[in-house]
DNA sequence: CGTGATTTTGACGACACTCAAATAAAGTGG
DNA sequence: CCACTTTATTTGAGTGTCGTCAAAATCACG
């Protein structure tokens, strides 16, 4: 339970009260900062600032050069890309423990983000993540290792999005973000969705009525059922493995957003 | 010119008589070699194995245990995905600098590789480069910045699976390879396409029947020719770039399959 | 030159998109 | 706290792009 947060959302995973000792915040048993070990953890601390977000703000915009490197304590963000003409393509979304940021050649954002609920994230200089890492070569080779299980994560989006239907898409979502967020949660069915379904149509190369309709499809079949159009169910676990093709879920992994 | 190879086969791109001598191997001036600094370059030379691998050669298959790491110095691997009901999804084409292997969680491969051309590569193993990138560090962060290159290279695979339709999906990997392979070749408006149009279909999240629809209509509108079906040349770049959306193209890097 | 593989072209159908309206949920001010 | 407005989601009807199946044409290779 999260007695801090006023009621029930429990896409918020974090502990009470973190940011400012990292030693009760629960990213340090999950995320990035698990991947540290305590000296490399006591150099970031000094450099650190801790942000509050509220939600639909902008983080970073596409092309803009990056300044911050972030890592979500609690809340969801929402990493995207656009065409000239609007389209919108939704890479990835972000949950407590991964990391917004990082070392790309070009030093631009590659892509936007915008928070989907309230968020609190840790903040740090571009040049003072990348000296940090510069002093702490096993910080560098976790990362290297987390951006790795990121590339293998976004592999599996394109598989996705090039070769699964409506309902299997929305089937490998659900259970995917299950996975990431409420596996050891109280209710381990259950998968709050705080993004619009525009975002999810983004996400998965369809369009927001064809996610709604798929929505009800996958009800009528009665693999999920949704309480609330933003909490889902899954009701019917090996079904919906199956429909999205899976044979193992994905290791869970420090996801990273650019 | 490649005075060694036999025919036309302009996709290997790399110079004479690579792989005894780093220092007349063209990859050490591009790919992954070409972050190395001299002594961290010696280092591997005494762990690597050159290997010859024929077209049509499977290098790894998904979900076994990697125990090796590729160097491609020649030729073009693509890496794939496959459900179990045989659709596929192809993730990338390696060429000469690029890497296939790496550091996941899992130390499984995520895909299958399989060469398109006959392939030249340096092999070292797995626990030889582990090894090397702990005594490198540099190695380890510059490997770093290619994971967040490749990461924002496939975000721009995303969007263009997810939201571009078969015009724009064509218009954009030409470009690319083009970018890839051929920027600064004699013909900087050739493209060659060692792969079949099964492949470049895997690829785009398309059917083979469409990809060839879809080369016939961009030659209608005189935006390519193809002399050769597996050679095509660019005869309208502006129109081509407009039609893929791009406003510019993505910083070449060394590309990374698992 | 002949055989098999690959690519192209054609006809038809289906899945997902677009446009549009109705319903539901969330936010706002009295 | 409720009425009202705004935003988000669902549902419906019709269309279009791309997929499937099938056959012809072209290419690669012995």
């Amino acid at each position: 339970m999260t007695p801090t947060t006023t009621s029930g959302d429990a896409y918020c995973l974090t502990g009470p009260h973190p940011g400012q000792d990292c030693r009760v915040c629960s990213s340090r048993q999950n995320g990035f900062c698990s991947l540290l070990g305590g000296d490399a953890l006591a150099r970031l601390r000094g450099q650190v600032t801790v942000e509050t977000v509220p939600r639909r703000r902008i983080l970073c915009r596409q092309d803009e050069p990056f300044d911050k490197v972030y890592v979500v304590q609690r809340g969801v963000v929402k990493l995207y890309q656009v065409l000239s003409d609007g389209r919108r393509q939704v890479t990835g979304f972000l949950g407590p423990g991964d990391i917004l940021g990082g070392l790309s050649q070009r030093r631009h954002w590659h892509c936007s983000a915008e928070t989907v609920t309230d968020v609190l994230a840790c903040a740090i200089g571009r040049a003072d993540f990348s000296d940090f890492l510069r002093a702490f070569p096993d910080a560098a080779l976790s990362l290297l290792i987390a951006a790795t299980d990121e590339i293998e994560a976004l592999h599996d989006h394109a598989i996705l999005l090039g070769r699964r239907n409506a309902q299997e898409k929305l089937a490998a979502l659900l259970l995917l973000l299950n996975h990431r967020w409420s596996a050891d949660s109280d209710s381990p069915d259950q998968v709050q969705l705080p993004m619009r379904r525009s975002d999810l149509a983004d996400y998965l190369g369809l369009s927001l009525e064809t996610v709604s309709r798929t929505f009800t499809a996958l009800k009528r079949q009665r693999l999920i059922a949704t309480p609330r159009s933003h909490a889902v169910s899954l009701r019917n676990r090996p079904a919906l493995i199956h429909m999205a093709g899976f044979d193992e879920l994905p290791v869970r992994h420090v996801a990273i957003g650019l």
